[in-house]
DNA sequence: ACTACTATCTAAATAATTTTTAGTTTGCAC
DNA sequence: GTGCAAACTAAAAATTATTTAGATAGTAGT
């Protein structure tokens, strides 16, 4: 069992300010900006990446990679016990990019990514024969204009 | 004026797909991973990155770093010609995580991370005034079972 | 078919970074 | 005060990144 750290001090926000800018950061140029030793800034990049409080990872472009269908799909489920265990076949579907409950009149909200609007109308079809899913409305995205992390300093 | 590499080749991929699982794996590793040279590896991945089709970020875990309040805002605008001046409006909010124009019977997709309910509470408020935006429609994430990078095997 | 041009890859030396190791400091409980 | 644990620092060793020069392949022009 791993004990997970309660409370982030400066260090740790200043130290996930650097990583949300530039992920490939060295540890050496994180500790020159934050004045602490290089060993210093290693310790603490390597337990918040464990205790998961931040992940490096490679974001692609979807458009630029090819994925030229984005869309969000409500999700109405009944009866509403089923909602969990839709959720997690939902979630092992690769082309979901995003799954969560929520407040509204739908009960889950995917995100899909597809390569093609047909793989789309194939994707919606295929959850529909999903035992508890009674009803989807799909909504594509036609524009991003914003992808970003939150901001930090609302924390502060 | 840069020329932007209009098509990628399986070794690009194999790169995007190394980066997607850790966006910290180094040239080296990436390398003997995909059996080309240092030097081959560091030049497509930094290609990728000045193309944009990819870029590595730390992405920390809203809850885990103090958000406690992730929605989803859906924005109705009239009339239609000023949705491109909203648009630029709302991206400049720094809690504004996502935004996006959509096909449904709202014009605009705005997804929120705040630190409290009472900051969502104000920031709906804020954005109530921008001239244009006529209704907004709020929707709490209650829980997030997925959030991931698209499936690059979809592609294929 | 030859040459010149361009882009991509490889390999080896050099520069820089990461990791390990040992030691210091600090705070806290006994 | 003593013992202990956590966090930091600093310097050597191991690993990785960057630079440089050169090899290879494809393409356009003659």
């Amino acid at each position: 069992m791993e004990k997970t750290q309660s409370t982030l001090d400066e260090l740790d926000f200043a130290i996930l300010s650097c990583l949300q800018k530039d992920g490939r950061m060295s540890f050496t140029e994180i500790a020159e900006h934050l004045n602490v030793s290089v060993g210093t800034a290693r310790t603490r990049l390597n337990r918040l990446i464990e205790d998961g409080v931040i992940s490096i990872i490679g974001r692609v472009d979807p458009d630029k990679v090819g994925f030229k269908a984005y869309a969000h799909v409500a999700v109405y489920i009944r009866p509403a016990t089923l909602k969990e265990q839709v959720a997690q076949t939902i979630s092992k579907m690769p082309e979901v990019s995003f799954l969560a409950s929520t407040s509204g009149d739908y009960d889950l909200e995917v995100d899909v990514m597809c390569p093609t609007n047909n793989d789309l109308v194939e994707f919606i079809n295929e959850i529909s024969t999903i035992e508890g899913i009674y009803q989807t409305k799909t909504t594509l995205y036609f524009k991003v204009y914003k992808y970003a992390q939150p901001d930090l300093n609302l924390l502060k």
